[in-house]
DNA sequence: AAGCGTTATATTTGTATGGAAACAACGCCA
DNA sequence: TGGCGTTGTTTCCATACAAATATAACGCTT
């Protein structure tokens, strides 16, 4: 069996962990959903949980990333912005040329 | 304040993790001290834990990493292969590969 | 005005992780 | 042969993390 070459890529303010891969599928589940609560129940996460990570993001960040609402139309809900969508595709876009990069260097472990 | 990319690598084998870099700190540690329980002292770490990693390592690995006697001239000693010393190296190059990709991809972030 | 589905928050409960300490086994050495 | 400094292993306890539960607040809708 041979090695395989993991890796975990998170982007940080001030020793304040900003936005992580869990983030993002959090992210992306409340773009599809419209609301935290049913994000949190369609990736599995507890609705506190998502609540918290989503306050950290929103605290640490530099724009607006999720627009919540409380009460009215249906209750409220909770709305990516421009900024949280193009950060999401950047990190995604950095997150996979990080495993490509790695891929290649497999070979260094393997052949010792 | 602008954001900072972190990133975290380790290997696996099947499932179970085999090198990462708190590993690699112990491992270091093992090589200038030339013993298991010096080796977690000098980096603050206690040595159930630093025992439980190594095992874990020694489980994974395709040849020997780390040598370990019991009894003897100095009541035993650890000491690491050639094989332990090359994947350390690798793992180093690898890392600081990966850092400096994911300083060049910074500017994706913060100029959004 | 009552009901609904949200966000927001506190409290409790359960679980997993890690440290501390104790101790057996081992083999050289004096 | 007893002492010494290791590795190897178990047990217990504390602490942090996660999950479950409960509830308040909100504002449209009917």
């Amino acid at each position: 069996m041979n090695y395989k070459i993991k890796s975990r890529i998170w982007i940080e303010t001030d020793d304040n962990v900003f936005l992580g891969e869990g983030r993002v599928r959090l992210l992306k589940a409340i773009d599809t959903k419209g609301s935290l609560s049913k994000a949190a129940k369609s990736i599995g996460m507890s609705y506190k949980k998502a609540w918290t990570l989503l306050d950290a993001v929103n605290k640490s960040a530099k724009k607006p990333v999720v627009i919540t609402s409380v009460g009215g139309k249906n209750g409220g809900g909770a709305t990516l912005t421009p900024y949280g969508k193009s950060l999401i595709s950047a990190f995604e876009t950095i997150n996979k040329g990080c495993w490509t990069y790695l891929d290649k260097q497999l070979d260094q472990i393997n052949n010792i």
